[in-house]
DNA sequence: CGAAAATAGTTGCATATGAAACTAAGTCAA
DNA sequence: TTGACTTAGTTTCATATGCAACTATTTTCG
């Protein structure tokens, strides 16, 4: 497993029809081997041994976690559009985890009296409680899941990660015009 | 198990932790630098790149291209299930995905006659010409989000994020059983 | 100034999602 | 056989999502 779908110009050879399972090759896409498809089994593993933790213990969503980790390092209040801008997530989606935190009692919103439009946010005493429990939790599944793995591969990893990201930027940049 | 949103477990901050240094400032917790916060962001990237081009061309969905990319592959007809085994989606997303495709067309459901309860799938004609069709420009998507990337960086990456799989099926076990 | 443009945040709507319940069919064992 | 269990696939339901339209402020600049 080096390259992903590697073409090997391999033309279908299909002469008869067998009754199950059939499994011959017309093209050379392989979507096991396709590497999108190997980057979201990958994401989707990554993302659920997070949300377990703090799904199951304080019934959070990840938009609800991500403000809250965004909000607990910082010291001031901070408005929804850092949040938004630092999470990258979407603005609707900052919103309505906003929302439901405050409902929950977990955050508070006063009044900006810089800028009528926004609110400034931050934790509550509770808030912040659930902060500290489950921060070093998920630290904890992090060094779990990079458990083995060298300082130099991890940074290659993300560089890598990094190369394609800018990759896509690049042609998507080229289109857009 | 606990019910959901029912914290079980103490909020109370007491330090069975490493020895701190007087300041309360125990959690250094930064989104930015969290390992999975920027396999989502780079999970985004790839995503959208490809689903741009389905999503654009023909309207369809990630499930729906995946099931395509599946069956395009194939040469005889494939239970759902297969489906199911072979993209990890849901068996909801593909019961639904099948639906949809069958009523545009692009697949056709015979009964098995070896299973009552199943059916055989397969690209109509319509279906594998937009497979066809698809299937090269969505390799383009993948060539060039690897561009400049050698083989080996690639397999690296892909090493890595197995071994990340690993520990994380690892550590799943041991709490699931 | 004050009208147009920009920005913060919310809401409406249409659709996506997954867990669990369900139907139908197959398997197993006595 | 029959009745309990398993499996394939669909449906239901409650919730998640994101675009676009919206309200309410602020900014820009003629």
């Amino acid at each position: 497993m080096s390259k992903p779908n590697t073409p090997d110009n391999e033309v279908a050879v299909d002469g008869d029809q067998p009754p199950e399972n059939g499994d011959r090759q017309e093209t050379d896409f392989v979507l096991e081997k396709f590497f999108p498809y190997r980057v979201r089994v990958f994401y989707t593993d990554v993302t659920n041994a997070l949300s377990e933790v703090y799904q199951r213990d304080y019934g959070m969503m990840p938009a609800e976690w991500r403000t809250m980790a965004i909000l607990g390092a910082a010291s001031g209040g901070l408005q929804a559009t850092e949040i938004v801008a630092r999470s990258s997530m979407d603005k609707v989606v900052v919103s309505r985890a906003v929302k439901r935190m405050e409902e929950r009692g977990f955050l508070m919103r006063e009044a900006n009296s810089a800028d009528g439009r926004s609110f400034l946010l931050q934790l509550s005493d509770e808030g912040r409680a659930v902060y500290e429990d489950l921060a070093p939790k998920l630290l904890a599944v992090e060094r779990k899941m990079l458990e083995g793995l060298g300082e130099d591969e991890i940074s290659d990893f993300l560089a890598v990660a990094q190369r394609i990201r800018n990759n896509l930027a690049a042609s998507s940049r080229k289109e857009g015009s």
